[in-house]
DNA sequence: AACTTGGGCAACCGCCGTATT
DNA sequence: TAATACGGCGGTTGCCCAAGT
């Protein structure tokens, strides 16, 4: 395996490497990515494989600019579940992860006022200092920053779960408001089914 | 026309959690 | 139980291209 991985290739992938993958995915499925470079040839890691059908090939991948109701749900899952833009995607019909992640860095943040932290450490000289021109490392994903992160919401999607009914009754659209002020949440009457049935999902 | 700057986005990196051996 | 492999995630990088100078 790491004769493949010595050798893989990185950069933009060309059709001919794209047509490989997808004849293999539609042969054996997704899955085994790391099998991909040994039975195709194929010079990518599996990783790259993966992410290549996950963000670009696989079918249902929506192209294009993100429509009104798209980017207002960013907006609102965003405001709910922060950066897990896996479980965002995962409520937009279409989108991977990677889009809404670049969505949000490119449009919104800049739209609501968030501060890019690419251009922060520019401004910084390309150095991450302490304070202001600090950003929080992966690390902290797994660490105590996140676990209050997720207590502190996690009361609010329990608040959610308990208004199940009234969700499913409203035709036109819903509108939440939290005791703990956390956030509000407003569905539009389209996406009031599917957020209903990928949040009950998790 | 040549160069610089900045935006947009595809892809990579490093880490983590889970499954398998 | 420990080691390893694999899949998945979020943050970051770097390329391409259009707009500005």
């Amino acid at each position: 395996m790491e004769a493949y991985e010595n050798e893989s290739k990185k950069g933009f992938w060309n059709a001919e490497e794209d047509s490989v993958l997808t004849k293999y995915v539609k042969k054996h499925g997704t899955g085994k990515w790391n099998r991909i470079p040994k039975v195709t040839g194929l010079k990518r890691s599996g990783k790259s494989c993966r992410l290549r059908w996950m963000n670009y090939l696989t079918p249902d991948v929506k192209r294009g600019d993100f429509s009104e109701e798209e980017e207002d749900l960013v907006v609102r899952l965003h405001s709910l579940l922060g950066n897990r833009w896996s479980l965002i995607a995962g409520r937009i019909p279409g989108r991977t992860d990677n889009q809404v992640k670049n969505f949000w860095n490119t449009h919104l943040s800049k739209k609501l006022g968030v501060v890019d932290k690419k251009k922060k450490r520019k401004a910084c000289g390309g150095v991450e200092a302490e304070g202001d021109c600090n950003s929080a490392s992966s690390k902290e994903r797994s660490g105590e920053g996140e676990k209050l992160l997720h207590e502190s919401w996690s009361d609010d999607l329990m608040e959610l779960g308990n208004m199940h009914e009234e969700i499913m009754r409203d035709d036109f659209g819903c509108s939440f408001s939290f005791p703990n002020s956390l956030f509000d949440l407003c569905t539009s009457p389209y996406y009031t089914q599917s957020f209903h049935h990928s949040f009950f999902a998790l």
